[in-house]
DNA sequence: GTTTAAATTATCAAGTTTGATAAAAAAGAG
DNA sequence: CTCTTTTTTATCAAACTTGATAATTTAAAC
């Protein structure tokens, strides 16, 4: 009846320019302003498509936990029945997976969790989805080993990965990243034995 | 001859309510206005104490890297000369060690190095004098070790304590928590065989 | 070409943040 | 009490940020 809407790819793309903006300034440095000009947009259109600051925030963290939600769980596709932890934490630490944009968003949003009980709740689950993923991983890969080690092993392998993406923006850590990859095969070896 | 000064105790006073500001708001969230009002003083105080945005920056990074360096240097004091790796991890992980706030701060700056070159490079440092540091106490404690088990030991410990830290603004994750510390401990246990 | 719904642009007012300067008040020394 | 130095307060202008509304343009359907 009429001219077609854009309101999807718009917001698309209006989601992906804030999340670059809050990747650089922080959940607070994101202004519109930044947004718009990231986009390529005018800032009205911003509001025309998704909204108010405050509409564009609940966006941004559905968003992100739907995308890395389903980045883990490719993660885990297609893996051989055993021998499939060093295979797995080759994929985490390997170059495909880990976009850096998404960490530093994660970071955002964890310090905005100090301020915000919504937030805190929401990061506090996606956190403890993502370690529940690799507990039962590797409960399933190594079933005979008692369970401690095993929450041990995947708490280590979350922090060294968690703690290798968020440095990223630091720059020139080669030497800390291979070795945290090392001390994650260090902690599957220890179930493998 | 006149008034005594107060510039010493203002400035610390500042740099401490512009810390809790970093903390809670990041680094662009912390504005003049809220960093006066932690304060308890008026705006035109923290210009005449301190100076600009810009240098209440600088004086922070210092902060940091000052107390930050200063509290590992005492988790190394008066351990003894052999089996101090667990000791180590204990102290690490336990009740004294940690400060939240500035473990927030080093958040922000961290996240703050993507825009800034210079802070990237102080923040690069500050981790790579931390990782040596360890690596070091480990090389000396474990000296028959391979440098290549002791270097990821070193990075996995880093991984766990700053992972646990910076998630602590998530709150009630004492199960990633503990889990956090025995993987530290399977991982320096590795180096104690 | 007219109609219709949506996209886009233009513009406004209110509030916030910052940097800056001038004036006033306070505390010690002589 | 007066002088000197510092702290503290008051106030200003410029820039930025946000939310909102009205006007204009565009693209498809008929």
């Amino acid at each position: 009846m009429a001219r077609p809407s854009l309101k999807k790819e718009r917001q698309a793309q209006i989601l992906a320019a804030y999340e670059a903006c809050v990747a650089v300034f922080g959940l607070e440095g994101a202004t519109l302003e930044r947004v718009a000009e990231e986009a390529g947009l005018a800032r009205a259109l911003i509001r025309h498509n998704v909204g108010n600051r405050e509409d564009l925030q609940a966006a941004l963290i559905k968003r992100f936990v739907e995308q890395s939600t389903q980045a883990l769980e490719a993660l885990f596709a297609g893996l051989p029945d055993a021998g499939a932890g060093p295979i797995f934490v080759d994929r985490l630490f390997g170059p495909g997976y880990g976009d850096t944009t998404m960490v530093l968003v994660s970071a955002a949003l964890i310090g905005a969790a100090e301020r915000d009980p919504a937030i805190a709740r929401k990061m506090r689950k996606w956190v403890n989805d993502f370690l529940s993923k690799i507990e039962s991983f590797l409960v399933n890969t190594y079933p005979t080993r008692p369970e401690e080690d095993v929450q041990a092993v995947a708490a280590g392998l979350v922090a060294l990965y968690f703690n290798t993406e968020s440095l990223t923006p630091l720059g020139k850590l080669d030497k800390l990243n291979s070795a945290s990859r090392r001390a994650a095969m260090m902690l599957v070896a220890q179930l493998e034995g």
